[in-house]
DNA sequence: AACTCGTGGGC
DNA sequence: TGCCCAAGAGT
């Protein structure tokens, strides 16, 4: 056991989060596990999600799906409606996919092996590591941001990311220990979240100073070095909010495949760099909404002019399905193109 | 290998 | 305000 995974282990006993999904360090040296469903669901929806925001989704799941043949039962159009609002939807999809194959190929358990995990749809190689480390007290290395950038100090990696990544698994799997890999797994990413955090990192109180070439350096606040991302596009299209008289709205399912894969969304244009044809869903008095709705997603900027109407009982759409309105079964975006629309169709 | 894929909070 | 960032995976 290295110098460094013994500091963090007792630096954890003493300063581990809570989380609805933990169980705490006493519990787990004398031999308890959490429940591998509840890690492997945490685990998906933390992936590029802080805890905050994940909270209260992983309470509302288990709410609902106590269990893994449970979640695999569920209609796929209850999920992705619960998921709503977290984003990276197709995570949602590949919840549904793993949760059957899980039930269907492995007499619901997941896999005790890395090899097995990163077989399941959604699960990559930070996913499995943590569900065979965290779930099972396997000696498996996770390697997240937060341990990539615990290694980049810890050593003065100058290497920027992305091409750091191999020497930063490197370093981070020589330091993984065979003792408690499960608690050690949680350790750096809770010394990451709230120690060795990425503006400014909190040094005089973290328990690897002593051994760490970053502080030595005084480089700490400077790394890990990242390459510089190319600038975003704004892209603009249309969105077509109609209600009808009995009050429900047009909403149609989009595609499986890409942005907003699975989800509900207002009929409308394509998002492109030039500004769309329209292509109203039905015949109606369409009228431009005062404010236009603008989102920011990882790659773009998206400014959408709403149109609103209102249409008959016997309306006849092209495309989509009249139903009633539940907002926060929308993904964010089609939630403000619904505030803009709704400030219209009153006034 | 580089690109796609959401969202909300912090500074 | 705009940019960075957060327990990445799939293609």
């Amino acid at each position: 056991m290295s110098v460094e995974s013994d500091l963090l282990l007792h630096w954890y006993d003493q300063n581990a989060r809570q989380m609805p999904w933990r169980i705490p360090p006493a519990l787990s040296k004398a031999g308890q596990r959490p429940d591998p469903y509840h890690i492997w669901l945490s685990e998906v929806m933390l992936q590029q999600t802080t805890v905050a925001a994940v909270k209260a989704y992983f309470l509302k799941f288990t709410a609902l799906w106590p269990t893994v043949e449970a979640l695999a039962a569920a209609p796929d159009s209850a999920v992705m409606e619960a998921w709503a609002g977290l984003g990276y939807y197709a995570r949602a999809r590949n919840l549904l996919k793993c949760a059957r194959t899980v039930v269907a190929d492995h007499g619901g358990r997941f896999p005790a092996s890395l090899e097995g995990l990163l077989a399941l749809p959604g699960v990559g190689p930070y996913t499995a590591a943590a569900i065979a480390a965290i779930a099972f007290d396997l000696p498996a290395t996770v390697v997240d941001g937060n341990v990539e950038r615990v290694m980049a100090r810890l050593f003065d990696e100058e290497t920027p990311l992305p091409p750091a990544k191999p020497i930063l698994t490197a370093h981070a799997a020589r330091l993984t220990p065979q003792q408690r890999p499960g608690d050690y797994a949680q350790a750096v990413m809770d010394l990451g979240a709230t120690i060795c955090t990425p503006k400014s990192p909190a040094c005089v109180i973290c328990p690897l100073t002593a051994g760490c070439l970053a502080r030595a350096a005084g480089t700490a606040h400077l790394l890990p070095r990242k390459l510089p991302k190319k600038p975003q596009p704004t892209r603009f299209g249309l969105a077509y909010v109609v209600q009808r008289a009995d009050g429900a709205f047009l909403l149609e399912r989009r595609p499986d495949k890409g942005l907003l894969g699975g989800m509900l969304g207002w009929p409308g244009s394509g998002w492109a760099e030039t500004p769309p044809i329209p292509t109203p869903p039905l015949q109606a008095d369409w009228q431009a909404a005062p404010d236009i709705a603008r989102h920011t997603f990882t790659h773009f900027h998206l400014e959408l002019t709403v149109m609103v109407a209102r249409a008959p009982l016997g309306a006849n759409p092209e495309v989509g399905s009249f139903i009633p309105l539940d907002p926060t079964a929308l993904p964010t975006v089609m939630r403000k193109v619904h505030a803009v629309a709704a400030a219209a169709l009153q006034g």
